[in-house]
DNA sequence: GATGGAAGCGGAGGATCCTCCGCTACGTTC
DNA sequence: GAACGTAGCGGAGGATCCTCCGCTTCCATC
């Protein structure tokens, strides 16, 4: 339940907020290295204690900055099982996600805390994201292309694994390839 | 070529070296959430430069310190293919590999960059590991139940993303089951 | 529109990481 | 065994992370 709220915040509270997520949209998505928080914090004019309060990590911060692109990700999963069949919709949705990942620096770090814990009160994108992968595979499953007894959570954490180990983008492919093999229906040859 | 020695180290330099080794190797088996490298060099009598000029990174630091479990590790594999078909010793072995990443506190994130860089001058444990999957796969690959285009570098990375990425032992488990159905000699159903 | 209490603010400060450079002492050469 | 060039040492210090707590500002209530 991460939309319990217990009272509405506070009108200057919220104008912070914005303010943080807005910095730090623009801050991670400029091409320099690394960004600080305090960089973020000086940037939307408040002290770095607010930032810290508002988002008490690094990665509830990236969570909430990329909310929305990884909104759009989720939602792009539909569109492509109308126009593919489920296994190469699937394929194409794991090898986007990949992409995200790795254009957004210090994102999958982030992330993989992300994904890892589904207690983690700042990830309602995980639940987004479950839902899409999880509408692909259910599709894969009712055409038999796709083995029914695979977790979506289970999927989800190796296309991060994944994205957090692999080097190059090439390598990614093939271990994408390798998941998908053994995401496919098949008996023993 | 990681092995050329320009010049034998300096005695005192390689005491320090042996000093700074084992006192990491102490720290990291404590069960203390986390050792400062600050701490490290304390212990090993040395200044924080003299740590840092051995060990320029921490990784560096922790690939040296389980240099030798991770050896040990490596020299099993062509025991379990002495007592398991192919690929069960395999799936025996990665199980090991993971378990012995999660006992060790701070090793994943260490290796996760030993394995990913092959450019890296420290890793010559990656090395090690290479050669004892790469042994295990080619014995699947010759028993005719496991993938021959699969390459062993890429099922490392894996290994390490699961390790990275997963949870609990279970899930890793899941995904480790699903990477060995991959690696399967098999046609589509 | 005054007021009290709590929500929220801000930044000083402790902890850690890592670099840099003046000093020390090793070992080589004669 | 003296002396000298340099490999190696140490730790001060700058950068960043994150916490903590005294002060400020909002807003519910009257």
């Amino acid at each position: 339940m991460p939309e319990t709220s217990p009272r509405p915040l506070r009108a200057d509270a919220l104008r912070n907020r914005e303010r943080l997520l807005e910095a730090a949209v623009q801050a991670f998505s400029r091409p320099g290295p690394e960004v600080t928080l305090d960089a973020i914090a000086r940037e939307a004019g408040v002290g770095i204690g607010t930032l810290y309060r508002h988002f008490p990590t690094r990665e509830a911060l990236v969570e909430a900055a990329y909310r929305n692109e990884l909104g759009k990700l989720c939602d792009a999963a539909p569109d492509l099982l109308d126009h593919l069949p489920p296994d190469r919709a699937l394929r194409g949705w794991m090898s986007r996600f990949i992409d995200y990942l790795a254009t957004k620096r210090g994102m999958a770090d982030a992330l993989r805390l992300v994904i890892a814990s589904g207690a983690n009160p700042y990830a309602q994108s995980r639940d987004r994201l479950l839902e899409a992968l999880g509408r692909l595979l259910a599709a894969g499953v009712a055409a038999g292309t796709i083995r029914a007894d695979v977790d979506a959570g289970d999927v989800l954490v190796n296309l991060s694994g994944i994205s957090l180990a692999a080097g190059e983008r090439a390598q990614a492919d093939r271990l994408l390839d390798l998941l998908m093999d053994g995401l496919r229906h098949h008996r023993a040859g």
